[in-house]
Parts: C-alpha cells; structure tokens; sequence
DNA sequence: CGACTAACGCAAACCATTAGCTTTTATGGC
DNA sequence: GCCATAAAAGCTAATGGTTTGCGTTAGTCG
C-alpha cells in the first residue's frame, strides 16, 4: 500500500527542497545525505530507506528539475518553433549546472526509469510543437525522426563531447531535419 | 611530475586486472575499494590517492573495456561497412554489461576527459570507414554528420529509452544517412 | 653514485551507512 | 467519530568504508 499523503509527502518535499538548497549553496562536492536530513529536519535513515542512496535521491530531484514547466512558445511556424525550442532545451541542458542534472538523472537510475521520464518530457514537448504544424495543415516530420535528428544529437554532444556546441548547431539540425 | 614507469605502473595494472577480475566473478553489487585493494594486492589508501574515488575507478576501467581493439571491418561497400559496423557497436553497447559500462565511463568523470575518449573511439572507427569508401572513389559523408546521425541516435537510445532497440534499426539510421 | 621527491604502506580517526527496534501517524472499517 | 492496522519515521548502536598524517620505499635526475 503506498502513502502519498500527510507525513510522509512532507518529508519528500523538505528533502527535495533541502538537497535543492545545498547544491544552490555549498555545490555537490561533500554533500552527504546525513546533511540534507539535517537540513530537512529528518534523520538520516529515513532518507536512506526511502531512496537507498544518495545518487538515487539526486536522480530523483534531477528530474524534477529537468521537467518543462511549460508547453514550447508558439511562433507560428515549425521551423521556428523547433529552433526555438531546441536552442532552449541546448541552453538548460549544456549548462554546467543542465550538464550535471542530466548526469545526476542518468546516474542513480537502476532501472533506468528516471532516463526515461526524461526523455519523455523531450518527447512530449516535440509533439506539442509538431502537432500544432499538422493542425495548421503541414506535413511536419515525426515524433521518432525529430528525436533521432534534433534531441539525440544534442544530448550525445552534451553528455560526450561538451565543446562547440551552440545555437547555431541547433539551428543546424533543425533545419536539416526540415529539409532546406 | 609524473612517473609512468616501475612501481606505479605495476600497481595501476594490478588494481585495473583486479577490478575485472572482480567484474566478473561477483559484479558491481557490493564492490568496493578495499575488496579491489585486496586482490590488487595494495592498499586501500593507495587507490583512494590515485583514482579519489571508485567510481573514478570505474570510469577509467570502462574506458580502457570500451576502446575498439580491431579496425572496423571491410566489406567492400560503404553502407554495407557502415551497417556492419553500427550493429556491431549496438551489440557492444546496448548489452548489459555495456550499458554499465558506458554509465561507469560516464559516470565517475569530474572532468568529461573520460567520456570525451569514448566519443573519439566512435569518430575514430568511422573516420577509418569513410576514408575507405573516399578511396574507392565515393563521396561520403563527414565524419560530424555520421556521428549526428548513427552514433548519437544510438547513444541516446541506450541511454535514455533501452527498448526496441535492434540490428534493424541501426540499419534504418545507416540507410537514412546514405539516402535511400 | 647520491640527493630528491613522487608514490606507497601503515595505522589511527572519522563519519557515512546499515540494522534492529520503538514510536508516530495515515488509512480503512466499524 | 473511534479503533485497529500497518506504513513510514525516529532513535541508537555497530559496522566498515573513507580520510588523514607520517614514515618508508623506490623511480628519476644531476
């Protein structure tokens, strides 16, 4: 039987919010999980009970941060709204701190259930922003083929090759998916 | 200043081996950096010195796992070269044991050195496809456009969405690089 | 051959982690 | 509205991984 409620929601949102804090203060290096509980008020079991781990509790508050909080701005085009919206999912996620969310998510992640979240938040967005182009009465690329060409590439240059990544390479894939 | 030769060199194969050797036999639950010592033979504070961490560990362990050993084989054909080598490199990578170890590389990498190395093992067996078909008198594509658009897709998959991934697959992403 | 110093061994101290048990408190039935 | 139940948190002690300081070994260079 799971609780969702009452105490137990509580907790989870002041160790979220603590292990938030910490890493806006002090930054990751020497976080420990008997300090988040400190900084919760809880003690440092039940934060190892309920997430096993400190990377798993990172996991967990990495993609929380990594949710779009809101749909893709609308340019009224798909070219437009694809740049833009790739220019700033570049810029969250290629940022040192993006870098390390997107690390932290992938990293405490045994079944592989938080990458996935991720990635469906990506998707989510691409389809928000493709499906408006079919209801203008566009034929635009699909979902599968937008992720492969746009977000794949992105991500893979950000997780393996941080270097001369920049809106104008977004801008590039975007307009190579569309076609010249 | 650094020593690459006599002891230190020793101790860093010894540790490495052990690492392995304990990979194998036991896996990565419950591994740890005196359990590695032991069987290297050394001190725990001396890995502890050398790698800080046994993720760092890890990481460089699965770095030297992932570093092609062969060139890429040679079918006389560049998509049929392309195809054979990107269903070979899902094989490697999507199994397992290569997915912890792409993790492990990722993972344990302050400075992305590790993962940097990983990427240019890709480039590097691609750029050795392609130089090949240019001989044959063909116009590949660049080495930057494949990675975007076999290894990337690839990576992204294993990583973030491990399902229906397939030979299959990999053959579509080969195909659509080349035009149909 | 001898001085220098990076790297290792050793051992003690520290602290994150785990485990067993008790207490609190959502939750559902009467 | 009240009681029974059990999930989740508090508490404490013990384990063992990690850090640290210091003495020793052994590459490296003059």
């Amino acid at each position: 039987m799971v609780r969702p409620g009452g105490r137990s929601a509580r907790v989870q949102a002041a160790v979220h919010t603590a292990v938030r804090e910490l890493l806006a203060e002090t930054g990751r290096d020497g976080l420990t999980v008997p300090m988040v509980a400190q900084r919760a008020g809880v003690t440092p079991s039940t934060v190892y009970r309920r997430w096993g781990d400190l990377q798993e509790l990172l996991s967990d508050v990495a993609v929380e941060r990594l949710r779009p909080d809101t749909a893709p701005s609308d340019h009224g085009d798909l070219r437009r709204d694809l740049t833009a919206w790739a220019e700033q999912f570049l810029d969250e996620m290629a940022s040192p701190a993006g870098r390390a969310y997107v690390r932290d998510a992938l990293l405490g992640d045994p079944d592989g259930g938080n990458a996935g979240r991720c990635s469906a938040y990506a998707a989510e967005q691409l389809d928000t922003v493709l499906a408006r182009a079919r209801e203008r009465g566009q034929r635009p690329p699909g979902v599968e083929e937008a992720m492969d060409r746009v977000v794949a590439p992105l991500m893979y240059r950000i997780l393996f090759r941080p270097d001369g990544l920049d809106a104008a390479y977004a801008g590039r894939l975007v307009a190579d998916l569309l076609g010249t």
